[in-house]
DNA sequence: CGGACGAGGCGT
DNA sequence: ACGCCTCGTCCG
């Protein structure tokens, strides 16, 4: 094959496509999606968005404008136009690949009469988390944020919310609350709810089961959650924290030395039971106002990450985060899924999140601590209020001064309140 | 912070 | 009478 004759294969590979995805049914993220791309496919959203709203549904028209694009483009005999329509066709492809599409060979345009299978893997924007959904699962296969220090300020409150099946999940793929209650496992958030302190809006959606997944308990109340409190500890480190989360069914090599991929389903849906979580860690840190480098070379210069698979099970305070930590490119060999297409591979690798900072998280003393705090700052009677602090004792564990002056203004309040109570008419 | 669960009120 | 939701309580 020489060098024309590749460039004709993906031209015209490019061309069937476009034809094919002006016919098949696209849904509301579709749209949206158009408004987000970048400027490097601008001309394809303009000839895009123009013929569909112009031609909805004249198929006649279609093969029109797949001419039209064909002769231009064999007209102009440009290699360099032709690389560019190839280069469209990469980024349409990684989006959305079962939405392909078009022209021509006749034996395609049969094939897909009717249409392709759809998966419902596109991706799906919340106001502060975006995901792909696995519909076989009823889970979801990624669930991406950025965490920054100010977006982690607010008063929202959990207690406001509600889990619930996502509005915009078919629902015949949608997981119900049904299915997890009495399961034996949780709803273990991706995009934690912690996350979302600055809007009761984005706190509640991530309470969408699209963007949960059952979830030891032990796990999801201690060692995960410590793991998102240390990515919001890095807000304050670093100016950008984006973190991608999700579940992952690993095989496991039997006594006859076969590997096989077995995981519990739980409730009428058959929501899978992951037998481990992941959750990949980018920092950056600003330094556009520190220089005259280019993004590029400030990007590379300033990013750091991590990739952590753990096990959906209990895991004690003796197991550092590092035992945890896997190679980007193993974890998304294992995971099937490309992270960060957009940062740049270059050997070598990105420096390592845990050599930039402790990746430590927090230890027992600190983490009871915390929990107490919330316990004490929640107590809403003198009784409540002792037991927490009995149960600290207990622990071993003396309180700090934030302990125990919010102990004693937590005290006095209630016990004015108490005695109000008491002597009421 | 992360969760489940039971009692009681409300609508059918 | 039953199912659903809210609230309060409980645990790690």
């Amino acid at each position: 094959m020489n060098v024309g004759d590749f460039y004709f294969e993906h031209f015209r590979n490019f061309v069937t496509r476009m034809y094919f995805s002006l016919c098949c049914p696209r849904d509301a993220g579709d749209s949206f999606y158009l408004k987000t791309q970048s400027n490097k496919t601008n001309y394809f959203k303009v000839f895009y968005q123009l013929n569909i709203i112009k031609m909805a549904g004249n198929v006649k028209f279609f093969r029109f404008v797949g001419g039209y694009v064909c002769g231009a483009a064999v007209t102009t005999g440009s290699c360099v136009a032709v690389m560019k329509l190839y280069k469209v066709e990469d980024t349409e492809d990684q989006r959305e690949p079962e939405k392909g599409l078009l022209l021509i060979p006749q034996a395609q345009q049969e094939i897909g009469r009717y249409g392709f299978p759809l998966t419902g893997a596109e991706i799906r924007y919340y106001a502060n988390h975006t995901l792909s959904y696995n519909q076989a699962m009823k889970t979801p296969r990624w669930v991406a944020e950025h965490l920054s220090h100010e977006k982690l300020l607010g008063k929202a409150d959990r207690k406001h919310c509600k889990f619930k099946p996502d509005p915009s999940i078919p629902e015949p793929f949608t997981a119900h609350n049904a299915d997890y209650l009495g399961s034996g496992w949780s709803r273990g958030h991706m995009a934690p709810a912690g996350d979302n302190k600055t809007s009761e809006q984005s706190m509640a959606e991530t309470f969408y089961l699209s963007n949960i997944v059952p979830q030891n308990y032990e796990n999801n109340a201690g060692y995960w959650n410590r793991l998102e409190m240390y990515c919001r500890d890095l807000a304050k480190r670093f100016d950008d924290v984006w973190v991608i989360s999700g579940p992952l069914v690993l095989s496991e090599e039997g006594a006859d030395g076969k590997k096989t991929v077995s995981y519990q389903v739980i409730g009428k849906d058959d929501v899978a039971v992951p037998t481990h979580l992941f959750k990949v860690i980018l920092v950056g840190k600003d330094q556009s106002a520190s220089g005259n480098l280019t993004n590029n070379q400030s990007a590379s210069e300033t990013l750091a990450l991590g990739a952590f698979v753990v096990p959906n099970q209990p895991i004690g305070f003796k197991r550092p985060l590092t035992d945890f930590q896997v190679s980007l490119s193993e974890l998304e060999k294992i995971s099937g899924l490309t992270f960060f297409p957009k940062v740049e591979r270059t050997t070598p690798s990105l420096p390592n999140l845990c050599d930039r900072d402790s990746c430590q998280l927090m230890d027992f003393k600190d983490f009871t601590l915390y929990l107490t705090a919330r316990k004490v700052g929640s107590a809403r009677t003198t009784v409540k209020l002792e037991k927490s602090m009995a149960e600290l004792k207990e622990q071993g564990i003396a309180p700090d001064d934030y302990v125990l002056k919010l102990y004693q203004e937590k005290k006095k309040e209630l016990e004015n309140k108490e005695h109000n109570r008491a002597h009421l008419p």
